[in-house]
DNA sequence: TTAGGGTTAG
């Protein structure tokens, strides 16, 4: 057999034989006739050259019909180059609409799509008219910015040179082109045109409303197709309505695909479709269901495992995601993603950042999913060190910097309390959307910002963004912070005159901490006994938090009597009352619910601070001694104890409730976790170095006594984040003017 | 034309 580069060597050798014994004018014709021949045969550029110089050589390259030949093969051939069809095509004094078409074809081909329609321009400006073939060839590569530059104005054109009322591939051409870029309205418009359409492009219109998340949209046109008689859904079709079911938690809608078409058997079932039913069954959180598809499976891809992993991991199985992430033949950045996130969602913090220090020993590289999960975690933790190498790390490896990884960057600066970055990074973000705006609100509100968190807000509602129910939790919250009571109740009631949201429980809970913040606490009880819901108990708890700090002793017990009914294992409800007998010197009542705690076997929450040192996450609770340094840690206690009291320090005991003497609450006192840890800082970090803590209780009265004094004595900046907000020391004064 | 992982509060 003769291969075809033989086949083609001997092709030219014949050829040149017979350039050599004829003159070119007696056998012109079928000198033609020759080199197009050989063209056929041709199959790379190399071959197409030595064809091309040589009729160049003898003079006789100026054929239209060769040149055109020549064209078509740079531009369809998959080895073609089209620059050097363009060459050719710039040497054409008058190229027919068909080349024109061909050369935009070769653009496409290769993503040039804008230098395909700097071609259609220039075909226009040369009053050259388009014809059927030309929107289709030029439209093939667009991405969606081509479309959403272009698509519009070429679809003018179209309607103008009367094409898109009159051709099928004019009309599939936009529809695919406007549905896959999210015009999905276009794109139906010109569906809607037609009848009788193929499965294809019923799926392209699905696919788009699925893009753009209208669910809703897509099951009305699966509806619609049941009922056409001329088209039948195939496995995409099936696919692609088990995801709409799947994103809008639609069981029964998948339910009903999967056994009208799948258990009936008119869809066969493949690897895509078993898979979209896993993920259909995991995001319900039908785990049977998914494991009875996945083990019924004869061959299992990455995403098979990985949506099983993920189904486990959302409904709290985090040990049954992980048996099975263990289990994984191979795991992609989207595996370890989907594991690192069900961590997250655990609250499991240090697991995520162990996790993907595996998955970077595993040399799978992340991407922005993955980083946001790791900016999360850093800013849950309070970790700024390590969120600040997340940050650096998108950069140097190019992770796409998208508004979930700014969101994420944000939130993680604020959660450290590093509210200049967190301005900087909402500052140079191009595309902003709600969940900016709202991580900026809450960010400002929670630093003791109020006043720039309302601020931002007004910006919000400047740029057209509308706010949803977290957004004017962030603002009831800015009011809270600063005290202002008039704006808050205003924002309340605009909440559901302007936009439309109902309150919620939390959005009660704020008004009640603003009312009650503010000494209003007679207000607060009115807003609770007038909820049209049942308040719960942090709605209560915010009542309770209100008389510790206006020393209401009466409403106190009122609060946490509704909240033991709601939640009697709530510690620190019985905590909190403790705190409050105690400063108001109600010895015999602390003494019933001290005895209380101890018949109902209730504990107190254990004190815990976390703090971030050379990217190494420590935990301190309270009389922690478990610290490697932990001897130096108690002996610089003791050393500060006496430089803070000659610098004015007197320890603060109101609160403590243990039933010892003085001397020994002054002592439980410096067992705080919190403490520990500014010794810890103290010790361990140079000079002007900012002290960051996260609490998970909140800071008590002489932790933050304290606090102020170390700020001031050492100067050295403090940033305390408690369960409930901020406290930036500095100076010997905090930001929450001791209002917390 | 089709399947898996992400951000805001409490």
């Amino acid at each position: 057999m003769i291969s075809s580069v033989t086949k083609f060597s001997l092709s030219l050798s014949l050829f040149l034989k017979r350039m050599i014994s004829n003159t070119p004018n007696s056998y012109s014709h079928s000198f033609v006739k020759s080199p197009i021949s050989l063209l056929q045969t041709c199959n790379s550029m190399y071959q197409l050259n030595q064809i091309h110089s040589h009729t160049i050589k003898m003079g006789l390259s100026s054929n239209h019909l060769f040149l055109t030949r020549v064209i078509i093969f740079c531009c369809t051939n998959e080895s073609g180059d089209v620059y050097y069809a363009r060459k050719v095509f710039d040497e054409i004094p008058q190229p027919s609409v068909f080349i024109w078409n061909t050369m935009m074809k070769g653009y496409s081909r290769i993503n040039c799509s804008e230098s395909g329609v700097s071609l259609y321009k220039l075909m226009l400006f040369h009053n050259i008219k388009p014809d059927n073939f030309t929107f289709p060839f030029m439209l093939k590569g667009f991405t969606k910015d081509m479309t959403l530059k272009y698509g519009k104005m070429l679809l003018n054109h179209a309607v103008k040179h009367g094409f898109l009322d009159s051709n099928l591939f004019v009309q599939k051409g936009f529809i695919h082109l406007f549905s896959l870029s999210g015009l999905v309205d276009l794109a139906r418009k010109i569906f809607d045109m037609g009848d009788g359409w193929e499965v294809v492009i019923w799926n392209v219109m699905l696919s788009g409303y699925n893009r753009v998340k209208r669910f809703e949209e897509s099951k009305r046109l699966f509806i619609e197709m049941e009922k056409c008689e001329c088209v039948s859904p195939n496995s995409v079709t099936l696919v692609l309505m088990l995801s709409v079911c799947s994103k809008s938690k639609d069981l029964d809608g998948g339910k009903y695909i999967y056994n009208k078409y799948i258990k009936e058997g008119i869809v066969e079932p493949n690897l895509k479709l078993e898979n979209a039913l896993i993920d259909l069954f995991s995001s319900c959180g039908e785990m049977d269901a998914a494991r009875g598809v996945f083990d019924d499976m004869k061959t299992r891809d990455v995403i098979s495992w990985t949506s099983i992993v993920t189904g486990f991991a959302n409904t709290c199985r985090i040990g049954l995601a992980r048996k099975y992430f263990d289990q994984m033949p191979e795991r992609d950045y989207v595996s370890w993603t989907a594991m690192i996130d069900g961590y997250l969602r655990m609250n499991h913090f240090k697991e995520v950042l162990t996790l993907f220090r595996e998955m970077q020993m595993s040399n799978v590289k992340p991407d922005e999913f993955t980083m946001v999960s790791i900016l999360t975690a850093c800013a849950h933790l309070g970790a700024l060190e390590l969120g600040e190498w997340a940050k650096t790390y998108i950069d140097k490896n190019k992770i796409k910097n998208d508004t979930f990884i700014g969101n994420a960057l944000i939130d993680m600066y604020f959660k450290c309390g590093n509210v200049e970055k967190a301005m900087k990074i909402f500052n140079e973000m191009q595309k902003k959307d709600k969940f900016t705006w709202t991580a900026m609100i809450v960010g400002l509100a929670n630093n003791g910002h109020g006043e720039e968190a309302l601020t931002m807000f007004s910006n919000m509602l400047e740029a057209s963004v509308t706010p949803d129910e977290i957004t004017y939790i962030g603002v009831l919250c800015a009011c809270t912070h600063v005290g202002m009571v008039t704006k808050g109740r205003n924002f309340f009631s605009n909440m559901t005159i302007q936009h439309g949201i109902k309150p919620n429980m939390t959005h009660y809970g704020c008004m009640v901490d603003l009312l009650g913040r503010a000494g209003q606490l007679k207000e607060a009880l009115e807003v609770i006994l007038n909820m049209p819901i049942k308040p719960n108990s942090i709605v209560w708890g915010s009542l309770l938090g209100a008389c510790r700090i206006h020393k209401n002793v009466q409403l106190a017990e009122m609060a946490a009597k509704e909240i033991l009914e709601l939640e009697p294992e709530n510690g620190a409800v019985y905590v909190l009352l403790c705190n409050i007998y105690a400063a108001c010197k109600k010895w015999e009542n602390l003494h019933k619910v001290r005895k209380l705690m101890m018949e109902r076997g209730i504990k107190k929450t254990p004190g815990c601070s976390l703090m971030e040192m050379n990217g190494i996450v420590y935990e301190f609770v309270a009389g922690d001694k478990s610290h490697p340094q932990s001897k130096e840690i108690y002996a610089k206690l003791e050393k500060m104890k006496q430089e803070l009291i000659n610098a004015g320090y007197s320890p603060d005991t109101s609160e403590v409730f243990l039933d010892v003497g003085e001397e020994d609450k002054e002592t439980s006192l410096y067992l705080h976790s919190e403490k520990l840890a500014i010794a810890y800082a103290l010790i361990s970090s140079g000079n002007g170095v900012t002290i960051r803590i996260v609490k998970n209780l909140r800071m008590c009265v002489d932790c933050h006594l304290m606090a102020k004094v170390v700020s001031k004595v050492y100067n050295r900046e403090l940033i305390v984040r408690d369960k409930t907000r901020f406290h930036h020391f500095k100076h010997g004064l905090c930001s929450c003017n001791n209002f917390w």
